[in-house]
DNA sequence: TCGGTGTCATGAATCGTTTCAACACTAGGT
DNA sequence: ACCTAGTGTTGAAACGATTCATGACACCGA
């Protein structure tokens, strides 16, 4: 049933080495020998069995891609400029959405490792970054992406929340309000609570300004609308005056609350702005506000950094009498800066 | 460096046997050497290699899954049911989108008959199913995912677009427009022909109703607002009274178009309805009429129905004797139902 | 004619796991 | 004491592509 290149090999008569040359290295092979071992693989229908090429190799040629949630625009978005730029470079993703959970990310990094990935791209789900660390010493470079490690042990591609939060909240602050409220969570993401950190920084500045925190349990557009009933039923004078929403999903929810099932006009009575700038967020019913962030480049920034890592890691393993190291010019930590984005749903 | 079953079962003082079965059918040994063998595992770190078990194996653990955009929440959501489902089932999902192209998809799919998956879900960029159907009779289970067939050759799970492009048309006729202007493409992919086809026959039942097409290289935002562009700068007596977008994407461009860019009211001078219902529809600047179609089921029922061809093929090799194809029960092509969800953009 | 040089092709060894026939040993029945 | 059945373990073969040392052959110049 299957056909290997044992059976090429014999229906071009040629031997199995041959075969494989003209597979990998045709330029080793003579341009008539080439043209008929290819005619005896498209007869046959031989397709290449990916496994033994990659057991003989010691790697395979894909990078793994582990992020919160493919439902978010945004990292759709990530993925793809993630994918498009691997195909450049030859590799193939292995793409997985954790959910926001330890144990599916997990679950995937093992996969991953099964697979002998040659690097892995991660959001991580939680703050403990150990067992990436150690993915990492165990050989298989890892780059975090839209996440920043504390020290120095990971390469990164990110954004800096904690500003993010501060211009949403600054330009909050600047139309008018004082009263704001933060949708997000969960906390244990650090992506939330780097953002409502920006936003307390902002906040701190002013004394007549205070801000209350709900935390939700997903930043999905179904956890927007449940805060954003929340809030809602609550009686007007202990409303919040502006929403601060830790991604455009929750403020889409809160915004659906809010238009559609209740009677809270936005802006006027409560100002709202999101995070990612994701493409829906210029048409909801009041344009939102954003914070935008460039998903395609920073997926597209993680590959290229992963292939640096992966380099540096065979030089380094390679060439440790050298001082390799020192050669290795490229930053490990690659920080994209946020962009305030003002529409209707603050008063633009 | 690389530690594999020979380390673990030198270190546990075993044979690579043993190793295996405590791998893969741990109560086939002893539990005291169970325990000493995974206490060898976890102190090597121990991974074990899927090329080479997939090498001995002869296939995968995993499916492959190529839809037409992953920045399609539609797609999206397919995905997640789809995953949901092979992971209860034990299986990976590899993923791939293939943007619309043709050779894009056949890529991914390359990619997967290399990979050895044990079959494949694919939405068809283009109406040539040929190469599916020979992937098919190579022997990787094939199942259209948001696409039938128009043969039997191979199993399906989709929605009746005609019917939905009939519903959604229908609706705009009910709601007094007269005309009709149809937004999609490209005209190459069947899912907008057949949407296009179920507007014509809403139209064809009424000698009052015209129908006009604009034809877009894709279902994007991006090429929404270009539509929407389009029709704006058309003087208003010849712009259409209801806009039908192939789906949900391109209506929020065109929303975006004419509600934000332009002065067009929506619905009041032009009705829209978009198609697929994500998320956002509800959430727009006038809430989007559209289309619902199940993504998680479709996805989900998907898995399932790729299981049972999975099984059939492998009951057809082995017992060709008996009568097995007869005994197959199931369907090999599953229909949902699209449905109506009309809002404020059709003057709900 | 001979040595030198380069081009092509060969095929056995190799990667790390799983499988399976064979074996060792124990416990229970007669 | 002997046989049977059952339980646990062994180790070599097999999976299919790649690699690489080896060799065959042709061509050129001396």
């Amino acid at each position: 049933m299957a056909v290997g290149v044992k059976d090429v090999a014999v229906a071009a008569s040629v031997s199995v080495g041959t075969v494989s040359n003209v597979l990998n290295n045709p330029e080793k092979v003579a341009p008539a020998t080439v043209a008929r071992v290819q005619k005896a693989i498209a007869d046959l229908g031989f397709v290449r069995n990916d496994a033994a090429r990659q057991l003989r190799a010691g790697r395979s040629r894909s990078i793994g891609l582990v992020v919160l949630d493919v439902g978010n625009p945004f990292f759709a978005d990530v993925a793809r400029g993630a994918e498009t730029r691997a195909a450049d470079a030859g590799l193939a993703v292995l793409f997985g959405s954790s959910d926001e959970r330890a144990d599916r990310e997990g679950a995937y990094v093992d996969l991953f490792r099964e697979q002998r990935v040659n690097g892995v791209l991660v959001t991580p789900a939680t703050d403990d970054l150990s067992s990436l660390v150690r993915l990492q010493d165990a050989g298989t470079p890892v780059v975090l992406v839209d996440r920043e490690a504390d020290d120095d042990a990971l390469a990164s591609v990110a954004v800096d929340d904690v500003e993010g939060g501060f211009l949403a909240t600054q330009h909050l602050i600047d139309s008018g309000r004082r009263r704001i409220t933060f949708v997000g969570g969960p906390l244990s993401t650090r992506q939330v609570r780097d953002r409502l950190e920006g936003a307390r920084r902002a906040v701190a500045e002013r004394a007549d300004v205070a801000l209350d925190v709900v935390e939700m349990p997903a930043l999905t557009v179904l956890q927007g609308r449940e805060a954003g009933n929340l809030l809602r039923v609550r009686d007007a004078a202990s409303r919040p005056d502006a929403v601060f929403a830790a991604n455009d999903l929750l403020a889409v929810g809160v915004l659906q609350s809010f238009a559609l099932l209740g009677d809270i006009r936005v802006p006027e009575d409560i100002a709202l702005i999101g995070y990612d700038d994701i493409d829906f967020a210029a048409a909801t019913v009041v344009p939102l506000s954003s914070i935008r962030q460039p998903a395609r480049e920073i997926g597209a920034t993680a590959v290229d950094l992963l292939l640096a890592e992966i380099a540096r890691a065979g030089a380094g393993g390679a060439g440790v009498a050298a001082g390799v190291i020192a050669a290795d010019t490229g930053e490990r930590r690659i920080r994209f800066r946020p962009e305030l984005v003002v529409r209707a749903s603050t008063g633009g």
